[in-house]
This record gives C-alpha cells, structure tokens and sequence, in this order.
RNA sequence: GAUUCCGUAGCUCAGCUGGUAGAGCAUUUGACUUUUAAUCAAAGGGUCGUGGGUUCGAGCCCCGCCGGAAUCACCA
C-alpha cells in the first residue's frame, strides 16, 4: 500500500467530512429531484411575480461569501450559476452546517426565487442538502466585471498540460471550453439526423482487424491472444463499408475512431473520428452537393450563421462552394502544367518551385508534395478540389474522360482538407492492379502504401453498384465549425505521453 | 524527429549582476443578516520538475533526463 499524501487542504476537508457525518449527515446521499436549471430559474422568475417562484437546484458550489447570519453562495450546474441566499433565519438548525461546506461541494436546494438588492435572482436556501463533498481543492478562477462590461478572468486555469490531463477539472472551472464541446455533439448529432431522414443506415463495422485498409497510413498493432494471431487497429471504415454496400443496403454510414501510428501535432492526434458514407447508384457529382449542403447545415445548427472565423480567416460557407480540377490548380499557383507529364520533368518543375523532395520519391509524393506546398494555403473559401491524379487514389474510379485521372474530390476550407470522397472504384480487375501498384510502392519504400486485400476483391467480384463515397474528418470539421486551431481543445480527453 | 521557450505554494505568477523564497486568490482563525474578485484583522502553507556538475554558496550558471507549449518536419 503506498502512502496517501495529503496536503494541509486535503487534510482539512477529510476533518470536515468526518465532522459532517458525526452530525448525522450523509455526504453522498443517493438522489436529489431537481425542479430546474440555473439558466431556467433566471429566465422564468419575474419581477413582479407575486406568487412565491419555489424551485429545487442543485450543482457545485463555485463561490461563497459568509457574511456571519447570512451566506451567499454561487453554484454551478450544467446550464450555469446562480446564487443561492443562505439565512440563519429561514434554517435556524442547518445553518451551522454550511459553515462545512466548501469551494467545490455539490449541493441540492430548495426555496423560492427573488432578486437580491443589487438585482441578482437568487434561491433562497429554505430546505437544502449536501450532495457529495469535495476532498480536493479546485482551481477556482474569479471573475470581475469592469465599468465596460468586460469580465476579467483571475488566476484562470489554463495550464495547457493539466487542462488536458485533468478535463474535468478544466470543464468545472473553464465554462467557455464546454460550448466547444456542446457544439461537437450537437455536429454529430445533426449529421446522423441528416443521414437518417435520407434513410442511411448507421452501421458498425471491426475496429479489430485482420488486415488494415481503406487509407495510407502506418496502424497500431496489437496481439489476439487465443487466436494467436496479430491483429491492426483499423485506419478506415471504407473497405467494410463497401462490403455492405455488396451486401444490397442502398446507403450506409459509420461514425467512429479511427487509429493511426503517426506524428501527434496541432491537427493529428493518434485517434480521431472518421465519418464515411457510401450511397448506391450515385456518383461523386452528387456527393459533392451532397456534402456542401451538409456542412453548410451543420454550421447553421452549431453557431446559427454561415460565417466561421478560423485563425487568421474569415470563411463564408453561404455561398456556392469553389470547384476546380487538381492540375488546374496547380497550374494556377505556380505556372505550371504537369498534367500528364513525365518524372523528370515533375521533378524539374518540384526544383524551379524550390518544393524539397525525398530522394526516391515517386512522380505521384512529387505531385503531392508540390499541391500540398504551393496550392492548399490559398484554398480559404470552401473549394472543392476534383479530378485527382490516379495514382494517388488507389480506391478511387477513373475518369470518365479525362486520361490519368480519377473521379475523386477534396472539400477544402480556410486551408485545412475537410472531407475526401470518390465515384467508388467497383471493377475488380482495375482494382486488383491498383493493389498491385501499391504492393510495388511498399517494397519500393513506401511504408504507407495500402494491403492488398484478397477478401475485398471478393466482394467487388461478387459485384457492387456504382456507389459514391464520403468521408470527413469529424474532429477537423468541429474545429472549424468551433474556430478551435488545435484537435486537443475539440477532443476530451486528448491523447498525452504517460505521466511520469 | 528538429528548434525555441516553459516547469517556483492548491491556482495564476514575480524572484535583479548567484547570497537557501514573494504577491494575489484559495485555506485557517476572528468580526460581519443583501454579498457578488465581498470587506476588515491575523495565521499556516515550498525537496523551486528531476539527477548530476561548477561554486564558500544555486530557483538563478553548465550537462543529462522527464513533462509541456509553440513553430517546422512527417502525415491523404
């Protein structure tokens, strides 16, 4: 057993609590019925109501201020605060015991609503109870108002490490990080909704996977113990989804985390949520309006405008998205036409341009790298990048007129890829020798490149319908539709090295 | 992975050219029946991230390590 080691506040609330229950109370009862929230007390009590307003609260006691007879406390629950009015008068035998209670208790209280002399409506405290009580000191922050009405945050928890490690903490005391959070449900939810009223099916599909497929990326490992056998944490939901697409569901979508062995900076972190949908019969020119019209919904429900501010940018998703062709794109941002051009002289054009390129490199990483450098920054506006260059989408179909080129699309916005969608490939045979290219990529050097997968050829054999495909980067889209620049403040519990 | 910066009380931070630590809030005690950063009076609280080194002496200088942040690289 190791030591518990308290400090002199922990001591003094361990004391308290065993002073709590020598006096009868219970300090982790089992309910409590509340009758409204804060935000719900406030808006509903009028002034001149004349009939006593009596509503139960309950929440985390956040501030107190004893004033000997009387006590005002300020509690939080999940709608906000409000102040509860403490009077010997109103519980000549309870009102010794809030002399016990701390910055950090969870209490319940009943009473009626009035406003105070300096306009705050507040409870006051004719029945109440405590909840649970706190045996750790909180990082309270205080709040001012200036004469401009601008609150000035005191001694604000906002140590980055410990907001991440400890969000709960941070959620308690940092109200403004929760509306980022609200929003990102709310996001999720909308599009569920929006899927489902078109009769999409939700689905699930194997985390756990024999075979890791569907995007270029490097996945965990991970070991099955009775099967003996390795297994890999997928990195897409595409090849599953696809099967049930084979399988004769008209439209399918997985909302879940995916897992990638990668770098964790400002945009990546090693588990993130993916959204993929396939829809039979379409191809990716009804994705795209598709798309657009989602986003464009989902922004409205989150933040009730069209305009996001994103770092340095101001993006309007109300009007028509942006479309323009890869190469187009490219030419426009650097002068040059590499459409159908040779190795060497992409990797004349990556030169003149100063892109730096790996030795080895193949045409296509050249390609990427030079979009990825010279073209992506200036996509602010919502931009639809189409037509992509085959190589690079090995899942993708091809073109139905233009040479080396596939049906795929790109949203993206204030800079950053939202959304990845194709004309999904269904010819087995061109999607048996795409594998194969990428197979020669990966003993070429190219750790990312994907597996063949002998069981999804199977089902592309067996025969899929034309099928259009979408995915987006659910953490990625919060962040804008939330103006968070970093994927840590749109995820709870975002991903940190082991504590010491 | 690289570079820069950071780690001091529960929280936010100060700490000069090296002389073994300060403030506000929080906590404790007392006063106070409409306060709201409550106020007033007093008090307690620190292995200065960690391990070495230099020095008579290190929070401060040097090296390693741990953790974090930012930027870059990697990354469909």
């Amino acid at each position: 057993m190791s030591e518990i080691k308290r400090n002199d506040q922990e001591i003094r609330r361990y004391e308290e609590l065993e002073h709590l229950e020598k006096m009868g109370v219970n300090a982790y009862p089992y309910s409590f019925d509340i009758s409204s929230t804060a935000t719900n007390v406030k808006s509903n009590f009028k002034d001149e109501e004349e009939a006593p307003f009596i509503v139960s609260v309950a929440g985390r006691i956040m501030a107190i201020r004893r004033m000997g007879k009387a006590s005002f406390f300020s509690i939080l629950d999940s709608s906000g605060k409000i102040q509860i009015y403490f009077n010997q008068k109103l519980t000549p035998d309870k009102y010794d015991e809030i002399k016990l209670y701390d910055i950090g208790d969870i209490i319940g209280v009943k009473g009626s609503v009035f406003k105070t002399k300096t306009g705050e409506i507040s409870v006051r405290a004719e029945e109440f109870e405590l909840l649970c009580k706190s045996l750790k000191p909180l990082p309270i922050p205080k709040e001012e108002t200036d004469e401009d009405g601008n609150v000035i945050i005191h001694d604000q928890f906002k140590d980055k490490e410990l907001r991440y490690r400890k969000r709960y903490i941070d959620l308690i005391v940092n109200n403004n990080i929760r509306s980022t959070f609200v929003k990102r449900s709310k996001i999720i939810s909308g599009m569920r909704r929006y899927f489902d009223d078109k009769g999409w099916m939700e689905v699930e599909t194997p985390i756990l996977q024999p075979l890791y497929g569907g995007a270029s990326a490097r996945p965990f490992v991970t070991h099955h113990n009775t099967l003996d056998v390795d297994m890999y944490m997928r990195i897409a939901l595409e090849l599953y989804l696809k099967r049930l697409i084979v399988g004769g569901f008209d439209g399918v979508y997985e909302i879940s985390k995916n897992f990638r062995n990668e770098g964790m900076d400002r945009t990546h972190n090693p588990e993130f949520t993916m959204m993929e949908i396939y829809v039979a019969y379409k191809d990716y020119n009804w994705m795209m309006d598709m798309t657009e019209d989602l986003i464009r919904k989902l922004c409205m429900d989150a933040n009730e405008t069209y305009k996001i501010h994103f770092g340095d940018f101001d993006v309007d998703l109300e009007p028509k998205f942006e479309k323009a062709a890869w190469f187009d794109l490219v030419e426009k941002y650097t002068g040059m036409d590499l459409y159908n051009k040779s190795k060497e002289e992409i990797e004349k054009a990556a030169k003149q341009l100063g892109v730096d390129v790996e030795p080895g490199a193949s045409a296509m990483k050249i390609l990427d790298e030079i979009f990825g450098e010279k073209v992506e920054h200036h996509l602010i506006q919502p931009t639809f990048v189409i037509d992509y260059p085959l190589e690079m989408s090995p899942l993708a179909k091809k073109h139905r007129t233009k040479e080396g080129l596939v049906e795929r699309f790109e949203l993206f916005v204030a800079g950053a890829e939202l959304a990845n969608a194709f004309s999904e490939l269904n010819d087995p045979r061109d999607q048996r020798e795409r594998f194969i290219e990428q197979a020669k990529a990966k003993t070429d050097g190219d750790e990312e490149a994907m597996l063949l997968d002998e069981d999804f050829l199977n089902s592309l054999e067996i025969g899929m319908p034309p099928t259009a495909g979408l995915g987006i980067g659910i953490d990625r889209l919060v962040m804008l539709l939330t103006g968070q620049t970093s994927i840590r403040d749109v995820l709870f519990f975002p991903q940190m090295k082991p504590e010491k």
